[in-house]
DNA sequence: ATGTCGCTCTATGAGCGA
């Protein structure tokens, strides 16, 4: 089973190099995000009539996720609990039943949390976008800690808006006053991942040098000036299926690219 | 140093978010 991860910035100006990743990947399933569409707006067509399933969670102009697949969307639920206020749309779950094994989905795009606000004494404030980034990452950790209770295949995917280590960044020094790399944000995705996930891409492969998002601003994909902030988390029952994980750092080269490249994984479920 | 893109509004570009 081929799952994937891919922030689409926006499904209608993607779907030419959406359907033509989706012809030539051929993923199972594909957790979108930044899908900037209201669930009525968003085009089934072009991914029906290549025999996915579609459910969308999306709001008008900004975020949104969808996930396209082509086994059946079983027990779809919308929104990341714990804050019925929170009226953004940043996460769907889904579960897919293999030939051995069923896998409970999570699509997930974390807020980015720029800009952060800082304390005289240079401290980030627990406050504004900052504060609802930090917060929305301790109610992915409450929803990670019953997924990992849950002792079932599962998995965590999308756009986490974190650059985990300095090795995941080209430049990291340009980094280090954002809020997708200050100690908090990598803290919090620590926090997380030490309940015992496992996070894809570097159980397969280490080192620097792996982005996965590249700015379309200041020639960022010519100089390779890229990060590695879409991430597949997996609990241990998902890990042991896992048999690759790839980077798909090529469609970020082709015509009308989204500024993410599709990360997927394959499972022997 | 700067460089872009996608979306909405009611527009013929500005503002916003990333």
């Amino acid at each position: 089973m081929k799952i994937a991860t891919f922030n689409i910035n926006g499904i209608k100006a993607r779907i030419g190099a959406l359907t033509d990743w989706l012809d030539e990947a051929q993923p199972d399933v594909v957790l979108c995000q930044e899908i900037k569409s209201v669930d009525e707006a968003f085009p089934r067509e072009p991914f029906e009539d290549r025999g996915y399933n579609v459910e969308t969670h999306g709001q008008k102009g900004f975020n949104g996720v969808a996930i396209l697949s082509k086994l059946p969307l079983e027990d779809v639920t919308r929104g990341l609990p714990g804050d019925d206020s929170d009226e953004q749309a940043r996460w769907i779950e889904a579960t897919v039943v293999g030939d051995s094994h069923a896998v409970r989905l999570c699509g997930l795009y974390l807020p980015n949390g720029n800009p952060v606000e800082f304390d005289a004494e240079g401290k980030p404030l627990r406050d504004g976008k900052y504060g609802y980034k930090l917060d929305w990452m301790d109610r992915l950790e409450a929803r990670a800690r019953a997924l990992m209770a849950a002792e079932m295949p599962a998995m965590m995917a999308g756009d986490y808006n974190v650059i985990p280590q300095a090795e995941d960044a080209a430049k990291p020094q340009s980094w280090e006053t954002d809020a997708l790399y200050l100690p908090q944000t990598r803290a919090a995705f620590r926090r997380i991942l030490n309940l015992g996930f496992t996070e894809a891409f570097r159980a397969r492969v280490q080192g620097p040098g792996h982005y996965s998002f590249w700015d379309y601003q200041a020639g960022a994909w010519n100089r390779n000036n890229g990060i590695r902030i879409d991430h597949l988390l997996l609990t241990p029952q998902a890990a042991d299926l896992m048999t690759d994980c790839v980077i798909d750092k090529a469609v970020r080269g082709r015509e009308k690219p989204s500024d993410h490249v599709p990360v997927w994984v394959t499972l022997a479920a």
